[in-house]
DNA sequence: ATAAATATTGCATGAATATGCGGTTTTAGT
DNA sequence: ACTAAAACCGCATATTCATGCAATATTTAT
């Protein structure tokens, strides 16, 4: 696959604002410093940027970054308030690890919702996933190329099971599989709550190279009803930073593991 | 996916400019120096179509490319407000339409959305779509059974489109089918803004026994790009009650018209 | 078929835009 | 009040853009 080219690239003034205003109105602020890092550009360009949205009236401006004008009463579109910090910390440091031009494998969850977010704005991928959700978390960003998988939609993850699904994926080959709704029991094993939830997981894990496990904290040492594939194949596990008996079991395996 | 790469013949401008458009729409942007690559010009041609589109409307210019308008990049949860309580009302009498247990191919579309949540939550109903943001709405139904169609996303209209897709609704018979986003122009044929989306439109309804069109008002005479079918194909127009001098035309046709 | 008219293209030049950096002023937190 | 970070200012630089112009290709008229 393509993934040696780390040359970014760079997005207009007018395409940085408007993906600004974008994030103001998705997380209700955004930092300079974090902005001028995800763009590859120097924190000048940004305060140049967000003065421009400021005196536009689409923003306003603190020190040190910038903020929705009012707070409209906590999105009832938006329930992923709970544990929201330590996703929003997970997905980041996963989307560190994704290189320029890489395809993604994309389970379904909110703390994929999370690491989708955090993608560099200037970073090309090819995002190919079976939840909806995913999906248009996925359209958000400027530059992926969104792929969805088809089939009838799960009520529960609310992603596309059975078998032409499970097909399809068996055609494909990506570079990472993007892991997110299952728990490491203590057999080390990645489990999960549905049945043909897991086993769609295991299949999205045998066509990519490389799988990335996004985890909160709680889901280590948590029971869960199907088995999806022993803890080894997953290349590094995100995890937030709690101590955990099985992290260290986890990390034996040879599984790269990183704390946020 | 339309992508002509001409190495040696050389296209017109009027050909290049119109395959601009379509990358444009398809990917959101495009860079005036790759552009020149592809096309084997100089960036001067490139720069010289560009100004055109720009000045027809059709594509937004920035230093160094093109990108959407930002009409259609402000994206459906804005649209969404936008004459809510108007397409609340057409969705609402379009629900009402519906009988238990069917099978409803649905368009993309904000308005297809409020239909979608009318819908009495005791109706058992098979809902099949291509474009994600109807998926997720339908899945907010407690009865409904949700086929999600597959394929590569485009952004502007947030639906899959391409040969799998049209493949896979050419399979299919439905008892209804849902369409939202179209004008209908002076010459009573109904049309799209987008080529892939247009095309998907007319296989929908060829896999439909029934056709109902949900239309603003302002979406009456308003012309778009790309040819659907004409509106007699249509069985129920559910429209807003403002007075115009086509509705009058498309009832002669013999296409019921139910104002809200 | 030939010639004239028109369109398109690429290049050169000067103007405009975007960006990053150093230095200074302002702000926020201790 | 003091300090470190952030914002502002002006400037240097590198692309990118517009325009005029000459050469070439295409269309139209005779």
């Amino acid at each position: 696959m393509t993934t040696e080219k780390q040359e970014f690239a760079s997005l207009s003034p007018e395409e940085r604002q408007s993906i600004i205003v974008e994030k103001v109105n998705a997380t209700g602020r955004v930092v300079a410093a974090t902005l001028a890092q995800e763009f590859g550009v120097s924190e000048d360009s940004i305060r140049r940027d967000l003065r421009d949205l400021s005196e536009a009236g689409l923003v306003q401006r603190f020190h040190g970054g910038a903020s929705r004008l009012v707070t409209p009463a906590l999105d009832f579109h938006r329930r992923e308030t709970v544990g929201a910090g330590e996703k929003q910390l997970i997905g980041r440091a996963a989307a560190a690890a994704i290189p320029e031009g890489a395809t993604l494998l994309v389970d379904s969850s909110t703390t994929v919702i999370h690491f989708l977010r955090s993608l560099p704005p200037t970073l090309s991928v090819r995002i190919i996933t079976t939840a909806v959700d995913v999906a248009a978390a996925a359209l958000d960003h400027p530059l992926a190329e969104v792929i969805m998988i088809g089939g009838r939609l799960g009520r529960l993850t609310r992603n596309a099971t059975g078998a032409g699904a499970i097909e399809a994926i068996r055609a494909l080959k990506a570079d990472y599989c993007i892991l997110g709704t299952c728990g490491v029991d203590n057999n080390l094993m990645v489990r999960a709550d549905d049945f043909d939830d897991a086993y769609l997981k295991a299949t999205m894990i045998k066509a990519s190279n490389k799988t990335l496990l996004l985890a909160t904290a709680e889901k280590l040492g948590q029971i869960a009803t199907y088995e999806v594939a022993p803890v080894s194949v997953v290349s590094t596990l995100f995890t937030s930073n709690h101590d955990n008996a099985i992290l260290k079991r986890i990390e034996e395996l040879g599984v790269d593991v990183e704390l946020s």
